[in-house]
DNA sequence: GTGAAAGCGCTAACAA
DNA sequence: TTGTTAGCGCTTTCAC
């Protein structure tokens, strides 16, 4: 662990107004973009820069100017083949607007901790999370004066910046196309306990249902990933009353739920039992699955998780904000009418 | 895009120095791991340092240790589902031995350059790539004594460190499993053309099946995507002499033939035809596929990655390397007999 | 074991 | 437009 410094052959602005023949500072302007200077000037600052491959340490800059242009982005591990899209999509939109993503993993709530600290040792200029915080965490960053953007979730009784996708309408027409096809038995497939968007999600389904004339006949729990559907799944189709259509929390429990009835059941889906899942994947558009789903428009999340981040980067006072989007029903072929009850 | 400064309300080592009464540089030895320390100093310093929030700052201690404690990672967005698992066992494994990583995505080649000059400013201490990387790109972070890690992937010509996964061996039980099944009449989905891995994978399988006295009947291209295997597999099936088994280059291709075989041709997986993959992804377990395919051990690949990376920058002048581990063939239930011939 | 002082590479007043 | 100067917050000799 002994820091073993690296031989300098690193060349720096002094390195290169020595060759240019100009000060160091005239070099240091030469890379600030609205900074004036001649053309002479930049001329020969440029070719030295050039040979002696010189490029701004952005380290000495961050310690100066107080901003690292990096931003922090932390992620649970628990993924579900929707993060990485997201973490992909952020990272990209970061890049072009001139900030370096570090990248932290949560893998269990200690983890946090620690995060904390390394964004605050690493000077982040911004934070955006689409892991689980506390909201003492969350005011540990703000005091410090580091904004945040939830990515997916916010807190009901505290204020900050968020990103969420609003599915009340999408939920809607989801039940509705389900009850017009007969279903009246619903099961619900859960995410976590204290998982926000499962709740949410589940909420709005049962507030559709109650509306639509349905009723909730069993519900069972799972982990959001594939395989917790399978038990889960399980437990819904030997309650007294058989669910006909099951609603999950996303589409890879949903995924897991239509292949566990198709091919450890022998049900058919959706001639027996319609499946639903949340969140649009691309693993849900496989033909084996073809799940009909609530699609959020992650990509324009991305967008707005960025900019509303840069946004308070540069204009640390701007108040909070939540922007929401809307996700839109996606129909496949994963559900269809109710099967003839003997 | 002004700087903006943000208010200075940072605790610096001078605070704590003297709320502590103490000299600034007591602090910096309090922070620093094998530093002397009297039990007394430590006590009044870390009870200073608690009371003001302070944690040292990260981007000027780089600055004079010449270690940032950043790594990059590059990957390609490319991402064909098999790349995020490997993203963040790479990323915890950092977090673990004390290094911060920098996420960089490649979209195009043209990304490279720019991503390598922003490694170049942040001082990062080294680069693991799992992106295409041209060898004058690997030479220069060399030369610029930033060690890189190549994962997956590796020169020819040309000496660099790097994970590598072997599957002759597994290649070659999957051709004979296929070949003891009956089958003699191959179709190949291959990657993208530029890339190594499908290469190398493509040239273990033409061997393997020169081996045990198959022929390769037809041959296709994909883009490693689910989606780009629809056409490759109808141009492979639509061959005069059709093959009965097809071997991707990737698990998402091969779900995506598999899918376009079962549900849109109408033949049987595997009772007309047997399709196998590469990679092992969590996908190809799900019921609906349960691909025969070579899993990589990306859990150790990862491990092996890291440590690689980490070795070299504590001993920079440590001599190339190339780690290689052993991929292992899954069996599924996507191969079976060949038909019988009418 | 502790403190004083130098300086990492840069930006940002300020003066010229 | 350009150069001079003073730090940013830290680590690290070097005395004591």
């Amino acid at each position: 662990m002994e820091p073993s410094p690296k031989p300098r052959l690193r060349a720096t602005s002094y390195d290169v107004a020595r060759l240019a023949g100009v000060s160091q500072s005239a070099v240091s302007r030469c890379f600030k973009p609205g900074a004036s200077v001649s053309e002479k000037m930049r001329d020969k600052v440029m070719r030295a820069a050039k040979e002696l491959h010189y490029q701004p340490n952005a380290i000495a800059r961050g310690l100066i100017t107080r901003r690292s242009n990096l931003v922090a982005v932390l992620v649970s591990s628990q993924m579900n083949f929707y993060y990485p899209e997201v973490l992909f999509q952020i990272t990209d939109r970061f890049s072009k607007r001139g900030f370096r993503v570090l990248l932290f993993t949560i893998n269990e709530e200690a983890d946090v901790e620690d995060c904390l600290n390394q964004v605050w040792q690493y000077q982040a200029d911004g934070v955006i999370s689409a892991s689980y915080l506390t909201i003492e965490q969350h005011k540990i960053l703000e005091d410090r004066n580091i904004p945040v953007v939830m990515f997916n979730r916010y807190f009901d009784d505290y204020d900050t910046n968020s990103i969420w996708c609003d599915s009340v309408a999408a939920t809607d027409v989801m039940i509705k196309h389900l009850t017009d096809f007969g279903h009246t038995q619903f099961g619900l497939l859960q995410g976590p306990e204290h998982s926000m968007v499962s709740a949410q999600r589940m909420k709005l389904v049962r507030h559709a249902i109650e509306n639509h004339g349905g009723r909730i006949v069993a519900q069972a729990r799972g982990t959001y990933r594939y395989e917790s559907a399978a038990g889960a799944t399980q437990s819904l189709m030997t309650n007294a009353a058989q669910p006909t259509a099951i609603i999950a929390a996303n589409d890879m429990m949903a995924m897991g739920a239509l292949d566990e009835l198709r091919n450890v059941m022998g049900c058919s889906v959706p001639g027996d039992v319609s499946v639903v899942g949340y969140d649009g994947i691309g693993a849900a558009r496989f033909a084996s699955y073809e799940l009909t789903t609530i699609r959020q428009p992650i990509g324009r999340m991305a967008d707005a998780a960025v900019s509303m981040l840069v946004d308070r980067v540069e204009k640390p006072d701007l108040s909070h904000e939540r922007r929401v989007l809307i996700g839109s029903f996606i129909q496949g072929t994963s559900t269809g009418p109710t099967p003839i009850q003997t």
